[in-house]
DNA sequence: CGGACGAGGATTTTT
DNA sequence: TCCTCGTCCG
């Protein structure tokens, strides 16, 4: 028996040798997932099971991409190499354009990307004069999307009462309509989008029985990674497929299912044993990642959920230290407190930072991370945001490119025909549009083919169209001859796209340039590899790559997978669901507040609620050695400061397991009431009354007046009153944030020492009876004070006080610490 | 046609 | 706050 199945425990060995059976593989957070899957692979090869017959199927490029080498560093990379492993949106586009003729698509289909679906959508509501307010493009594509996904046609939709009058309550009766031409025009443009990769496949299994039993009998052994965030789309492939022969063996962790936003169905790995009567179950209990502390602080979440698969994750490792929970009064002051213990720990661990990661719900928390760090010089590299192939004058590009081997598709025409600016505006592509239209062919067809008048351009516009057409036709004729690379350039080249950001000197220009060549490059390592695995694999190819092979796969890219060498040794930024996967030796979470994690928007429905915490279980089982966990009392959000209360996870978590730095009545208080506030409904009346006050408070304060005060809820006449005195508008947000950041790098300086200025616990009720308008108090910075208003907010009492000389601030009762003198 | 400016909207996002 | 979209004007 080889080598790697001795380094297996029971659980893994028994996981990896029993290929002969469908499985179900509940592999916990840091069980050795991806061990077990290679394993099971390099097992199945060495048992003498052809590699073709075998289809692995993962959700990332870069899960794909390491699994292979992995199974390469045990075995031939020729035999790795033959097995159909890849995303599920890689492995059927594949298989989708070799039976391409069934469906009536191109076999060199284009593969539109969210925006190109979200362009088109766009332009159809326009077409068909719906109003846009309950015609909205995302909501558009997010309906559709679902649909596809559930495996609902346009057809089916239109057959489908329930959806009908579903439709007509939202006030958008003609949207199985606008699916149906979406679903149309993505067809005449010769394109899918990444939904119908799934569901095109789904069709083609569905009508042309000898194409399913085709590749039923190709695949012998079906592999699913992630399972627990498969959608119905991916679980009826995989069913299909599976129906004659196939052993099929999923890996997943239900407790880790994170993605139902976009289709995923826990459902079917808690399912699993229905679908797969035969299955045997393995579990992978044992965490190899991270101490006793974090393993069993994430269990005592996990059981807060309904709906799961029972389990026991357990360490044998340290016990490792507590997971800290620290308190903060401003987004900002979080991120200083953050920051500064990240310089110890890095100084601790003689400077990794790369063992280091900061997680948070929402890519908005960033910024203020971003500054802290900037400000105490930690390198610090971040994910999210717009990724490499979202780029303009990638996008730009690569629509080009697609032009040029697809003439169908009319999206990329869009893109392109103006750009850049050449002098072709909306008005002239109406009437190429309308003139392809009546034609019946695609926009290019139309300026290819009809002459300027047929499409009733004359004069400059003709001109400007036809020159157009004398570019893409040349380098149409590249095709031929030159290679992928030099056909990209060329293409470049020739369209302008460089020669417009060379004339420009701005910084966001050099970087666009950068950018090109970097696609350019990328062509070429693509071709470069391609041979490279041809010979590795003892083939030689028989034809040089193509730049529609590129194309065909730079669609299903994304930029997660090239790390760059001035990357490394950094801390890491990114949302949870962009850890996953991932681990980290420390991990920060930022942003533990009700609201915001759990999210706002995830808090209307019990599912939503469990979803959420799953997350919050991600996030913390991406630690290695320790976590911390903050909170901030007041946030910056949208620009106005809203105030919150910490996040009930952190009640959740058994307080063993805990080290807070704060006083514990905090924490249960608040998780308490939010507990007893029964119903979906409780979350949502506070921001909501919150923000429409404040606009309406808005109206009516002079511009540039900082939104803390906007955003307030006023009760007391007394303070709009006040807010005339318009004198000293800017100092009132600055001045208390300023106090915030020195209490919070104060508190932060002292280590360990519990936070300076944490209140007294004291019933709101009795602050409440302290407390009244008119009432002077002293502060220990800005001195004696007269209250103008008082509000109740979140428990808590916000203040209006005039200082006279120092101004006229807004306190927190809680924080601030005032002496009343009468 | 295209730059400039203001209003409005803003979870998460493997493909 | 910050990004995107639509409108207005040169």
């Amino acid at each position: 028996m080889s080598d790697y199945i001795q380094t297996l425990n029971d659980a893994q060995r028994e996981a990896v040798t029993h290929y002969q059976e469908p499985s179900l593989i509940v592999a916990g957070a840091g069980s050795g997932k991806t061990r077990v899957l290679t394993c099971r692979i390099a097992y199945m090869l060495e048992q003498g099971v052809a590699p073709y017959h075998i289809l692995a199927l993962t959700f990332t490029n870069k899960a794909a991409a390491e699994m292979r080498e992995r199974i390469s560093a045990l075995l031939s990379p020729h035999l790795t190499r033959q097995i159909w492993m890849g995303t599920f949106h890689s492995i059927f586009a594949r298989i989708l354009r070799a039976e391409s003729e069934h469906l009536g698509y191109p076999s060199s289909y284009t593969i539109y990307d969210a925006a190109d679906s979200r362009n088109l959508i766009k332009m159809l509501i326009r077409e068909m004069n719906l109003n846009d307010e309950n015609y909205k493009p995302n909501e558009i594509v997010s309906r559709i999307s679902l649909a596809k996904n559930n495996l609902i046609t346009p057809s089916a939709y239109e057959a489908n009462a329930s959806l009908l009058a579903e439709d007509r309550e939202r006030r958008r009766p003609q949207f199985a309509e606008l699916y149906k031409s979406y679903a149309l025009r993505c067809h005449q443009n010769g394109a899918m989008d990444f939904d119908d990769l799934l569901l095109q496949t789904n069709i083609l299994f569905r009508d042309y029985p000898e194409v399913l039993a085709k590749y039923q009998q190709q695949f012998h052994y079906i592999l699913v990674d992630e399972y627990q965030d498969t959608n119905s789309a991916q679980y009826l492939i995989v069913k299909r497929l599976a129906e004659r022969q196939a052993k099929v063996c999923v890996v997943g962790d239900d407790a880790q299912s994170i993605y139902s936003f976009r289709g995923a169905k826990i459902e079917n790995i808690l399912r699993f044993k229905n679908d797969f009567p035969a299955a045997k179950v393995f579990k992978l209990e044992q965490n190899y990642r991270s101490t006793q502390t974090i393993v069993n602080a994430a269990n005592s979440i996990i059981e807060k959920n309904a709906r799961q698969i029972r389990k026991h994750s357990f360490s044998t490792g340290e016990m490792g230290e507590k997971i800290r929970v620290i308190k903060a009064y401003t987004d900002k002051e979080e991120a200083l407190m953050v920051a500064n213990d990240i310089a110890a720990t890095a100084r601790a661990t003689s400077g990794a930072y790369d063992a280091i990661a900061i997680l948070y719900r929402t890519n908005a928390q960033s910024r203020a991370l971003e500054e802290a760090l900037r400000s105490r010089n930690i390198p610090y590299k971040i994910f999210g945001g717009l990724s490499f192939y979202q780029r303009k004058e990638i996008k730009d590009l690569v629509a080009y490119i697609r032009l040029v081997l697809n003439p169908q598709d009319d999206e990329a025409f869009r893109r392109i025909i103006n750009t850049p600016a050449r002098g072709i505006g909306d008005v002239t592509v109406g009437r190429i549009a309308s003139a392809a239209a009546q034609q019946g062919i695609s926009l290019w067809e139309a300026i290819h083919t009809l002459a300027p008048e047929q499409m009733d351009l004359r004069g400059a516009a003709g001109k400007k169209v036809t020159e157009f057409v004398a570019t893409i036709v040349q380098l149409s004729a590249l095709r031929g001859t030159a290679s992928a690379h030099e056909l990209g350039l060329e293409i470049a080249l020739r369209s302008g796209i460089i020669g417009c950001y060379k004339m420009q000197q701005s910084p966001e220009a050099t970087s666009a340039l950068e950018n090109i060549e970097e696609l350019i490059n990328s062509i070429r390592a693509y071709a470069d590899e391609q041979e490279r695995i041809s010979n590795e694999a003892g083939e030689s190819l028989q034809a040089p790559v193509t730049l529609d092979q590129w194309l065909q796969n730079v669609a299903l890219l994304t930029d997660m997978d090239n790390d760059k060498p001035e990357e490394r040794n950094k801390v890491t930024l990114m949302t949870v669901h962009g850890a996953k996967g991932l681990e980290f030796d420390h991990v920060y979470i930022a942003g533990m507040e009700e609201n915001l994690f759990p999210s706002l928007m995830s808090l209307g429905t019990p599912e939503g609620l469990e979803e959420e915490r799953r997350l919050f279980y991600v996030a913390l089982t991406r630690a290695k050695q320790s976590a911390m966990l903050s909170f901030a009392e007041s946030r910056f959000k949208w620009g106005e400061m809203t105030f919150s209360r910490p996040s009930r996870f952190l009640g959740e978590i058994d307080g063993r397991y805990l080290d807070l730095q704060f006083d514990e009545s905090e924490l249960e208080t608040d998780s308490a009431e939010e507990l007893n506030d029964a119903g979906p409904s409780f979350a949502i009346p506070r921001p909501r009354a919150l923000r429409r006050e404040g606009q309406g408070e808005e109206e009516r304060t002079p511009k540039g007046r900082m939104p803390y005060q906007g955003a307030a809820r006023t009760y007391y006449p007394e303070r709009e009153r006040s807010s005339r005195e318009g004198a000293t508008p800017k100092v009132q947000v600055p001045t208390p944030e300023g106090r915030f950041r020195r209490m919070g790098v104060r508190a932060v300086a002292e280590d360990s020492a519990p936070l300076q200025g944490a209140p007294e616990p004291q019933a709101s009720q009795e602050i409440a009876g302290g407390l009244q308008v008119g009432m002077r108090v002293q502060h220990e910075k800005f001195g004696v004070g007269e209250i103008t208003a008082i509000e109740l907010w979140n428990g808590d009492q916000k203040l209006s006080v005039d200082f006279g000389a120092a101004g006229r601030k807004t306190l927190l009762r809680r924080i601030a610490r005032l002496r009343i003198l009468g």
